[in-house]
DNA sequence: TTTGATGCAAAGTATTTGCAGACTG
DNA sequence: CAGTCTGCAAATACTTTGCATCAAA
């Protein structure tokens, strides 16, 4: 993936929309397309806070929120109030999560989207968008 | 389904592990089993209250973790601090989730397990649980 | 200059927890 | 009658919000 690509069209799409492109936001944003381990909020701020050190979380939070409501991240949240986060691939994708070492990773399935659409076909269900976790553990926690 | 069979079955279950057999325990979970509209924790208490009006939210909690740590219900967490929950068929299966009426509609899928299995096995990852969530507009509010 | 953004601290909210008293087995 | 369960209220923890101040455009 062309992060630097991606950072670019975020930007331009934000100030097309009006909204400003603070010193913290540009960061925040930064961050969120760079890291690939789906970090949660917290992580996110901390990692923010070495390159910028003047950032609040209640920023970032807004700051996601901001893209959560434009759709360009994907926020995965669990029962123990914990949202984990994918600023790199926003269209909703299956995730395996180790139980063990808490690793999220990607996993894309061919025939996936097929499925869902017969499904909503036989049922006159009209699909927005899904979700789709895998639990277990995984091949390095195995050993 | 048998509703008064699974019932049995959970409180002897819970009898045999040596959990006690309280008036609002019981009241809790026949009212689990036999609401079909994946009741919240609030709604099941609202419930339980018009037969069993001495009951409080923090024993209908406590109710839940029990039947979560047995694996007899089914916890469906979203984001925004909402759990619903399943206690009729407490193994994992999908739901098409209407965000207008918010009605959670249960799904059976076929090949659906196969398809997990053929994941883990490519990928070398074990598979306890999943969760898959389906959301969109029902038939219903479509009209 | 205008208005949206930041940062602090306080509020919000579903769920959990501690503990004294009640009740099951 | 031993030990689990209940119910109350306080605690928790992530996220949101209000508002005065700041700064992007």
């Amino acid at each position: 993936m062309d992060t630097q690509k991606r950072l670019d069209y975020l930007l331009v799409r934000l100030r097309e929309r009006g909204n400003r492109l603070t010193p913290q936001r540009v960061a925040i944003i930064r961050t969120i397309i760079n890291n690939t381990n789906h970090p949660s909020a917290e992580q996110m701020h901390s990692e923010i806070l070495e390159t910028f050190p003047t950032t609040s979380l209640a920023t970032v939070y807004k700051t996601i929120r901001l893209l959560k409501e434009i759709g360009e991240i994907l926020e995965l949240g669990f029962g123990d109030d914990s949202s984990r986060f994918d600023g790199r691939k926003p269209h909703p994708h299956p995730h395996m999560i180790c139980t063990e070492c808490g690793t999220i990773m990607d996993s894309e399935l061919d025939g996936f989207e097929t499925i869902i659409e017969t499904m909503a076909r036989q049922t006159g269900f009209s699909v927005k968008t899904h979700r789709f976790d895998i639990f277990g553990i995984c091949s390095s926690c195995k050993k």
